[in-house]
RNA sequence: CGGGGUGUAGCGUAGCCCGGUCAUCGCGCCUGCUUUGGGAGCAGGAGGUCGCAGGUUCGAAUCCUGCCACCCCGACCA
């Protein structure tokens, strides 16, 4: 792996796709900007579907499934949803394969599809179209359907997790009979992808809502949480839409109210994807690997035996596995890894690279002594504890690293947060450091735009909590109420 | 879609300018012995349409033409 943290652009891209591969979360597949995700990356995955999950059917949600295939004609119902998404949509226009003259499969010119349809880049439409049969009274709403599944987007360009055409996400759409019901649900939803990405992942991020022109196509608001990555640039981490009336109209979806008026109903979307283990990859990592919090970690502690003969290492197995009954016992995941194909030392540094939170190492000396060693992946740090307080240390270790994780990430954000007050300080912040850039802002199109033209960088966010503050746009001099937030992004 | 780059064993690569014992090296893999508390050592071994298709030549990984794929940088985006 390259060693040093970098912020020079392309040696940490390099970093980062090294370390995705060499810690067997994901490769490339050879399939244009598509990825194998491997088992251990999937089991990263798998946590964070579970615990989101949880959250989601806590408030009410369901599961369900909607097609892959969407017909053109229901994707030009809503202009600017159609309008944003046309630009990046793998499309299905025929049906069969055969063997021309030569031997060779080609595409059967006669089984062109009447209607193309577009593999979902995202499911708006085709739910609308069946919220339509669903919703017709007040009675039925509000109607809150999430689904787990993958998309595609025929994306430019395109890296691990953080942008690949096909991804995995859970999309959630909800209809409602008020407006304010709606926007309560597009904030509920936002806070809990904030929480976990905060207890969860251990990342810290901001909340707030998208410029105009970065909202999502089809939306009348935009929030989003937005993290702070180790080279300085932003990533946006999870979204949520509050969506109007917009795609009620489109699809015609009215429903009864109490006092027998017909109303078209108010919508939300929200989703996150894969990109969480982009993220999560690198807020932590460092040069010897992943780091990963105890809470999404796929194994929290792993026992590796050290022996030289058969009698040694039943010795040793006799008590790793001991140690790992009562360490399940208290909930948590633990792996005995007793493999002889492997050295100790291999061991050590593969589950390092793979950044198993707890390492304990057990040999001989340790069986005389009634010690093992504790090795924590967050500090490295290496210590002999007794055999009898193994379980509490652990315990303990396990929300000591989640939230040692989780500062270390704040302070680093904090460190590379930058209050300016004029342009120039803006453009050399930007150069000289980078992270995070609060800013006066006119809240103009115009001036956003000429900001990103000029620097690269754009406004991430506009801070929920962001502090009343009357200034002066950085660029036209005007009023301003609040700092905006800004970065080079993903 | 613009600019740049690369395709040689499972992975990473040398060789290409100047055509001829050049198919190189490392990792990984297999066998054996010694090892095992921070990615073991030694010995032996297997593995290749040099991206594809033409062309030039006595002879092509190397030169020419065309094609394909992937990567990086922009624009676009979760």
């Amino acid at each position: 792996m390259a060693k040093n943290l970098t912020k020079q652009k392309d040696d940490y891209s390099k970093w980062y796709n090294e370390l995705v591969i060499k810690a067997d979360l994901a490769e490339n597949s050879g399939v244009r900007g598509c990825m194998v995700i491997k088992p251990y990356g999937f089991s990263i995955w798998e946590k964070m579907q579970a615990e989101l999950d949880r959250k989601f059917k806590e408030t009410g949600h369901q599961n369900a499934y909607f097609p892959l295939l969407i017909p053109k004609s229901y994707f030009s119902k809503e202009a600017s949803h159609v309008e944003g998404f046309a630009k990046e949509c793998a499309v299905v226009t025929h049906y069969r394969l055969k063997n021309d003259e030569n031997g060779n499969i080609i595409v059967d010119p006669d089984a062109k599809l009447e209607e193309e349809l577009i593999i979902r880049p995202t499911s708006e439409t085709i739910i609308w179209d069946t919220y339509k049969r669903w919703i017709q009274s007040y009675r039925d709403l509000p109607l809150l359907i999430n689904q787990w599944v993958n998309v595609v987007r025929w994306e430019m360009r395109t890296r691990l997790f953080l942008r690949t055409t096909e991804f995995l996400w859970q999309e959630g759409h909800t209809a409602h009979a008020t407006k304010e019901e709606a926007i309560a649900e597009t904030e509920q939803m936002l806070n809990i992808y904030a929480d976990f990405a905060e207890n969860y992942m251990a990342m810290p991020v901001i909340k707030g809502l998208k410029t105009e022109n970065e909202r999502f196509a089809g939306a009348l608001e935009t929030y989003c949480i937005e993290a702070l990555m180790q080279d300085g640039k932003s990533l946006q981490a999870g979204t949520s839409h509050f969506l109007g009336q917009n795609f009620a109209k489109a699809f015609d979806v009215k429903f009864a109210t109490k006092d027998g008026k017909l109303e078209y109903v108010w919508a939300t979307s929200w989703g996150v994807s894969t990109r969480l283990i982009g993220a999560l990859i690198m807020t932590h990592s460092d040069d010897n690997g992943l780091v990963l919090p105890p809470n999404l970690a796929p194994d929290q502690v792993v026992i590796i035996p050290i022996y030289q003969d058969k009698e040694q290492f039943e010795a040793v197995s006799k008590v790793a596995k001991e140690v790992m009954e009562e360490l399940r016992a208290k909930g948590l995941r633990v792996k005995f890894d007793d493999r002889d194909t492997h050295k100790p030392g291999w061991k050590f540094n593969e589950y390092e690279l793979k950044g198993v939170p707890v390492r304990l190492a057990l040999g001989p000396r340790d069986i005389e002594n009634g010690t093992l060693e504790l090795v924590r992946r967050d500090t490295l740090e290496k210590e002999l504890i007794a055999r009898e307080l193994v379980v509490d240390i652990v315990v303990a270790l396990m929300d000591e690293i989640q939230k040692n994780l989780f500062k270390k990430a704040q302070k680093f954000r904090a460190e590379n947060t930058t209050e300016v007050s004029s342009y120039n300080e803006f453009k050399d912040v930007l150069k000289t450091k980078g992270g995070f850039i609060l800013a006066h802002w006119d809240g103009t199109n115009e001036t956003e735009e000429k900001i990103k033209k000029e620097t690269k960088a754009t406004i991430r966010c506009i801070p929920i909590d962001a502090k009343k503050e009357e200034g002066k746009c950085i660029v036209t001099g005007k009023f301003s109420n609040r700092k905006v937030l800004f970065a080079k992004a993903y």
